[in-house]
DNA sequence: CCTTGACCTTCCAATGATGGGAAGGTCCAT
DNA sequence: ATGGACCTTCCCATCATTGGAAGGTCAAGG
């Protein structure tokens, strides 16, 4: 009697998503790239998903907003689902990531230091004359 | 005599490719985008530069160099041309793109704090025990 | 004259993560 | 039975750039 309401928590790609706040599109794509298991289907071919499956949804959602690329992520899940697994490699991982990320960070930080010093000698008038086209046109 | 080595300063798309630190293959890109005018070509359909490409292709180069998406050199490329244009727009331009940069920059540098503090509390030994790997399992 | 190697040409495809949309099937409520 | 909200697959676009295939051109040297 109450199978549908508590146990099996079978849910369509579009329950899926709003609960992982990932996009169905990305769903199919994840699964297309073997990020994701390929997911059960009912008789008319639609995708079903469980909790495990939200689960490991959040997981690569959560990974993507601290900007993993896909396949470090794909890397992670595999250290996550290892019970075997050493810390290490997790934080090896990450730490490659954040000097990836510190690298281009400073070198947007460089384009706006050079862009701020030449913007704040532009008068930003009516006329032509512009330091920043002069240090464009070398 | 000396036509060919100082007048004619006429050359192929490598050597316009070596003076302006633009691939060939981009410059044929930036051509067929319309960011270039089509370059002349020899009877054999060589396309062929003078140093007033290689000067455009320069201002591109630097302007990349400072992060400027295409679209936006388009209207770079445009506004230096143009003697009747205000040094306004150009200082809006690069000041939006300032803007932009600095969005990212502070999104990435979000994800470098939160990495670092979980990195900080992981162990990274042998063990499987990892901090990251619960925030990203939430 | 012919070969070799370094050029050049066009066209097609891949990268990384995501979104948009078409054409068509399914499910459920009215 | 009809409509609307889902779902399916497939193709295309983004952004800037690179790679490669297949083929043409050119100059130097044997």
């Amino acid at each position: 009697m109450n199978q549908d309401m508590t146990i099996g928590r079978e849910m369509t790609i579009g329950h899926a998503a709003k609960s992982s706040a990932v996009s169905a599109k990305m769903i199919r794509h994840y699964e297309s790239i073997g990020l994701l298991p390929k997911a059960q289907r009912t008789e008319a071919g639609y995708r079903l998903y469980d909790d495990t499956d939200v689960h490991t949804l959040r997981f690569i959602q959560r990974a993507r907003s601290l900007g993993f690329p896909l396949e470090t992520i794909r890397t992670l899940l595999a250290l996550w689902r290892n019970r075997r697994r050493s810390s290490a490699q997790v934080k090896e991982l990450s730490l490659r990531h954040v000097a990836e990320l510190e690298r281009k960070i400073a070198e947007m930080q460089a384009m706006v230091r050079t862009l701020k010093h030449l913007a704040h000698n532009c008068h930003g008038d009516e006329r032509p004359d512009c330091p920043i086209l002069d240090d464009l046109a070398g």
